[in-house]
DNA sequence: GGCTTGACGCTTA
DNA sequence: GTAAGCGCCAAGC
């Protein structure tokens, strides 16, 4: 097992655009269902150099994590709006929205 | 080696 | 429906 924060940001990468994924259902995607803190560190270390799509990550609820900048909820909004996910008021509809990894 | 820090999640009031 | 508390796990110091 290589670093968690790697695996993280390989699977983020995997998520399709117009498709978005909760910080626990990614952690249990990687075999830590209870590590959705640690997906959350990975993105707030994420290197702007390393292009993951982070935006597509959001809490279980699908709504949006503040994090530690009022406007990063923001720009992150308009890029999934961008991408084509709806938002209902501040929440994104997983039921619809929420992309599975392929099952192995 | 141990303590502290979190883009979180769930249960209970 | 909202508010508060406890629990979990990896990275950094």
């Amino acid at each position: 097992m290589a670093n968690f924060r790697e695996q993280i940001y390989a699977m983020v990468r995997r998520i399709p655009a117009g498709r978005v994924m909760g910080y626990g259902q990614v952690a249990a995607a990687l075999g830590r269902p209870r590590a959705a803190r640690q997906v959350g560190q990975a993105l707030a270390a994420l290197p702007m150099e390393n292009a993951v799509p982070w935006q597509r990550v959001l809490r279980s609820s699908g709504e949006i994590a503040h994090g530690g900048d009022p406007g990063r909820p923001t720009m992150q909004r308009f890029l999934l709006e961008s991408e084509g996910v709806e938002f209902q008021q501040e929440r994104v509809p997983m039921d619809r929205f929420g992309w599975i990894p392929e099952p192995a």
